[in-house]
DNA sequence: GTCTATATCTTGATAGAC
DNA sequence: GTCTATCAAGATATAGAC
């Protein structure tokens, strides 16, 4: 299988085209066909490039928790304080929610994950699985300086923390609201903050 | 349309069986064919219960929420404090996401929401309204009576609390977890509480 | 790398017999 | 109320020419 650093201009139009349209519909929501008339190609070119839609679907994954990760560096080389920290984490989300009320890529995998192909399964546990580890290592050094709440467990909060996240992107479109995960996560940062901004 | 309390027998096993595979497939991922398998009649036979595929799906969502608002009527009945209601809350969905990782019915169809016909849409947002007042009026008691904590506003925790919710049953799917909801709920009950159980 | 043509299957929905 | 038969559309995928 290729790797998403090793893609053609095409096959990279290809997979631009895909992670839109898993976010905006789902998995069982696109088509081939959509794909191509994205891209301004027919449906067997698209073929050529990615075999399997379940192997686009992984490398588009891929590459989502790839760039996710390169966010993550970014935040904690700009901000030194827990709470802005995650703040700037929650903004994230609240961007990609502001594009046509787009989800989260392995948010709207992970609703559909029990009738997914088992490789993309993979990649959307892989993509939970780092954030995870992240939240819980910046909140564990926020409550070692003293800058959050030290009543629960730093994973735990960190498991809350992502599924207000994913959940109010959910419920938001459901209600077809502007108000995003941004909201929610200023909320439930006010209640684990000691200090205040 | 049919209304959910006049449904003849087998209109209700087909409901049944919509209701199950939207929560484990979604809109996008079950058929009249599935049903019919399930239920033991052939496919255009169910077209004489429920003449389109969205009109189905927006009678289960209308019998989802009726009953949940059954639920929270009984919620109320049987217990006095915030803390147990909204624990007694979480548990609704704790035992859903225990028959084979379902998701809420309408956080799925949430998550689908932007590729839905607009009836269905309707209904998905009439369940997290029911479900957020709801909350909401639950909370504002706690506070009133010295249970929750004061420093947000109620409306706001009940946003948080049923995002973390939805989000923790998704993130629990695509993480392949047995751990669900109600553990996300506890979390985030112990720091909105004032006393302890 | 892209195309046309095609295979094969599944989809939601309809017609009409029983 | 259920059936068989059928439809038109759309799905993933392959074959082979250019």
């Amino acid at each position: 299988m290729k790797h998403f650093s090793e893609l053609s201009a095409m096959a990279e139009h290809v997979v631009n085209a895909a992670e839109s349209l898993i976010q905006e519909r789902g998995y069982n929501g696109f088509s081939y066909d959509d794909i191509a008339r994205i891209v301004g190609i027919k449906k067997p070119s698209i073929h050529h490039h990615f075999s399997t839609k379940s192997e686009l679907v992984s490398v588009v994954a891929q590459r989502y928790t790839h760039r996710f990760r390169e966010n993550l560096l970014q935040i904690e080389g700009q901000h030194a304080k827990a709470q802005d920290r995650l703040s700037a984490y929650a903004t994230l989300f609240e961007e990609t929610y502001k594009i046509d009320q787009h989800l989260c890529l392995c948010g709207m995998l992970g609703a559909e994950a029990s009738s997914l192909p088992e490789n993309i399964v993979l990649e959307v546990h892989r993509f939970f699985e780092v954030n995870l580890d992240w939240l819980t290592q910046i909140i564990e050094a926020g409550q070692r300086a003293g800058q959050l709440n030290k009543a629960l467990f730093s994973r735990d909060i960190a498991e809350t923390f992502l599924s207000s996240l994913e959940g109010a992107m959910v419920i938001g479109r459901g209600m077809r609201s502007t108000i995003g995960p941004a909201k929610i996560a200023q909320s439930l940062l006010s209640t684990l903050s000691l200090t205040t901004a």
